[in-house]
DNA sequence: CCCGACACTTGCACGGTAGCAACGATCGGT
DNA sequence: ACCGATCGTTGCTACCGTGCAAGTGTCGGG
């Protein structure tokens, strides 16, 4: 089962960017890489309901109410009863939150920004151009 | 704390990356991020001692140890006495170890295709080559 | 040959993630 | 007003990852 050399650079940059977000994500502290993720999905839904989130993360409601739990307790995450309905409740994240997730965030790109300073010239813009394109479409999907 | 739409943009390829790994990740079955991330440093070094292994993966030696049982338990390396050397120990993949990386790495490789798919044509182009530079320097840098 | 340094393992303690099953509370249609 | 469906929480259990501290065995220089 031999892989291309075209494939296997994409896997090499795939190992990369996990690299670069697990490294920055121990250097945030204290937040596990499952909490920023959930801090991730907050932050891209605004608000939700803590089974939208638990279908994002793909995990069920009960894991996630603990999840929460420890958000809440860390002051990362408001937990209110929502307005429409007693039963439901909104997820957002608090100004703490957002600080924390931004923290997560700054250190990614300054290490993705690194590693792109590492590459000579017109490979660097091609990089950086191909990882643009990368970011709309991966925005446009938004999916799981 | 605003950031530029360049900025933003590396970084949405950089959480589009990351969903493709762990969900890739989850997707092998019965074997964690960190698993995996130890299969992919031995893998990438043909062999290490236990030591060179946590370094690599910025743990102490103890937890490394603990981890390595339940890779040799679940079949996927071997833990072997060192040749020049009975103090240390020489750990490599197991020809399964070998073949659950290689699920893994396809499993991420085709999200990632899949992704590229759904770009429009000059921006895939651009996209791809951008990721092969980017590959190949990560590749270069080896680091961490 | 001894003794300090080294490589690894093990006991212990802790917290995070995970699911199942049972429960409590609420909503909404009839 | 009821009753089934829905949303969330909570008890339980289990495993993973983590570090510290202490221990074991081995290597190597003096």
């Amino acid at each position: 089962m031999v892989r291309s050399a075209t494939e296997e650079a994409l896997l090499e940059a795939a190992r990369g960017l996990m690299r670069i977000s697990l490294h920055a994500a121990d250097g945030v502290g204290d937040v596990s890489v499952v909490q920023l993720r959930a801090l991730t999905v907050l932050d891209h839904l605004g608000q939700a309901n803590l089974g939208d989130l638990a279908d994002r993360m793909g995990v069920t409601p009960s894991t996630t109410s603990r999840l929460v739990d420890r958000l809440v307790v860390a002051g990362l995450v408001e937990r209110a009863t929502a307005e429409h309905s007693r039963r439901e409740v909104t997820l957002r994240l608090t100004t703490h939150g957002r600080a924390t997730l931004q923290r997560y965030d700054d250190l990614r790109l300054a290490a993705l920004q690194g590693l792109l300073a590492t590459l000579p010239d017109p490979e660097r813009e091609v990089a950086l151009r191909g990882l643009l394109a990368l970011g709309s479409g991966a925005a446009a999907v938004g999916r799981s």
